[in-house]
DNA sequence: TCTGGGGTCCTAGGACCC
DNA sequence: TCTGGGGTCCTAGGACCC
């Protein structure tokens, strides 16, 4: 079973503000520079979509109500979804924030048919927090998260096993999730439109043109998944983490784009430590004005998570690149991880330093993320860490990688 | 008032090693 | 009088997902 909830963050909007309900609402990014994440149905009608500037979302529906996203909000409805359908099954998947996978196998005989058991997992959805989803039912993943579109909002669609074939047969290939606009164009040149053509294609012909995304694609064309639903708690661990921000205005300043660089480098330190991780390798990401984006990595000498050292190598990387043609966004990460934090080191210099960090990260716990900042950042840029969604968020965070 | 932010996975070339 | 071959690590970019 997929359950997705149908414009998520519009709707929690519209629940928590009820002067929104019945209105066109769209939901868009706090900064000054943003899109539109969500937009409600109302505002759909008008053809307003994800991905949009405000301009044009404002164009296209005048009467158009934006609301800045809250993620704790979001979060906080997400984990209680989620207490809800495990309420139904062990086997829970988060996919995203408003995203699910259910595995609900062992679950028939205690709950009835999958019908039974999605429209129960709708009323609750309802009825407890006063959004609706949409929930698809398949013999796997793949076909359930198809399932879930096809009859949105508040829709419940199952696709039986011997309904596979001619729900995909007239399917255009890019409705698959893996497959998005660049895999569609590929193989529409080859003639190949409809997962049905995609399906007659020779496997061979596919893993030569594609290679392993080829040997996939005639599988996922005859509604072929054997991929596990992978319960909470049971996720691999987190492989990245980054942190970046388009600028109210682009600047060719090095001393602003340093500011910036130790905002993003102290979030990303944060973000690790708090998730126990130690990564050995920085990326710097970097947009121009005319939307040209690259990255540069480092690989360090030893695993950190301290801020500075992350800074210092993305500044090396920025300096090499140079701040002159303009920067529109910039972006710091790190991966690499190697373990949990390290345990005390032996010397007095590191010594000193983290525990400097360990004071930092108490006195942001007890009285939030803007209570004491880097100097170097000067009065401005004070604004706190945004809750962080995205496919690899965790209702508990992320987990310490094993090894 | 032009075009967000956070991720994962795959590919490909070059360095380096045995 | 001709340029091995396999494997790993590193970097950069791109496709895809929400």
């Amino acid at each position: 079973m997929h359950v997705d909830m149908d414009a998520f963050f519009a709707s929690v909007e519209e629940k928590a503000n009820p002067a929104l309900r019945g209105r066109p609402v769209a939901v868009v990014g706090s900064a000054k520079r943003t899109v539109v994440t969500t937009a409600s149905y109302e505002a759909r009608r008008f053809g307003v979509k994800t991905g949009m500037t405000r301009f044009e979302a404002q164009q296209r529906c005048p009467l158009l109500v934006f609301v800045a996203g809250d993620n704790r909000k979001y979060i906080d409805v997400s984990v209680r979804v989620l207490g809800i359908l495990e309420d139904f099954s062990p086997v829970v998947e988060v996919y995203s924030v408003d995203e699910a996978f259910v595995d609900i196998t062992g679950s028939l005989s205690l709950f009835g048919s999958p019908e039974d058991i999605a429209r129960a997992v709708k009323e609750r959805i309802r009825r407890e927090i006063g959004i609706t989803a949409s929930v698809g039912i398949a013999p796997n993943k793949l076909m359930a998260k198809l399932a879930s579109e096809m009859d949105k909002p508040d829709g419940l669609v199952h696709i039986k096993a011997g309904d596979v074939e001619g729900v995909l047969h007239g399917l255009p290939v890019g409705k698959l999730t893996g497959i998005g606009p660049s895999l569609a164009a590929k193989l529409g040149a080859m003639g190949i439109e409809r997962c049905g053509e995609l399906a007659a294609s020779p496997a061979g012909l596919l893993k030569e043109r594609f290679g392993i995304i080829g040997e996939r694609l005639s599988m996922m064309a005859r509604g072929v998944d054997d991929s596990p639903v992978v319960p909470l708690g049971e996720e691999a661990g987190v492989k990245s983490v980054g942190h970046s921000a388009t600028l109210a205005r682009d600047t060719a300043d090095i001393d602003t784009v340093r500011r910036h660089l130790i905002r993003l480098s102290d979030m990303v330190a944060r973000r690790a430590r708090r998730y126990g991780l130690m990564g050995q390798r920085v990326t710097l990401t970097v947009r121009r004005p005319d939307f040209y984006t690259f990255t540069r990595q480092t690989t360090l000498s030893e695993p950190t998570d301290d801020a500075r050292t992350i800074w210092l190598s993305a500044l090396t990387m920025m300096e090499r690149a140079g701040a002159d043609p303009g920067v529109r966004l910039l972006g710091v990460g790190i991966s690499g991880f190697s373990g949990g934090s390290a345990e005390m080191p032996l010397f007095p210099g590191p010594r000193r330093r983290q525990a400097l960090l360990e004071a930092l990260d108490g006195i942001r716990d007890r009285f939030g993320d803007s209570s004491i900042l880097w100097g170097a950042l000067g009065e401005r840029s004070n604004e706190m860490e945004p809750g962080v969604i995205s496919p690899s968020w965790r209702p508990s965070g992320a987990r310490r990688v094993e090894f």
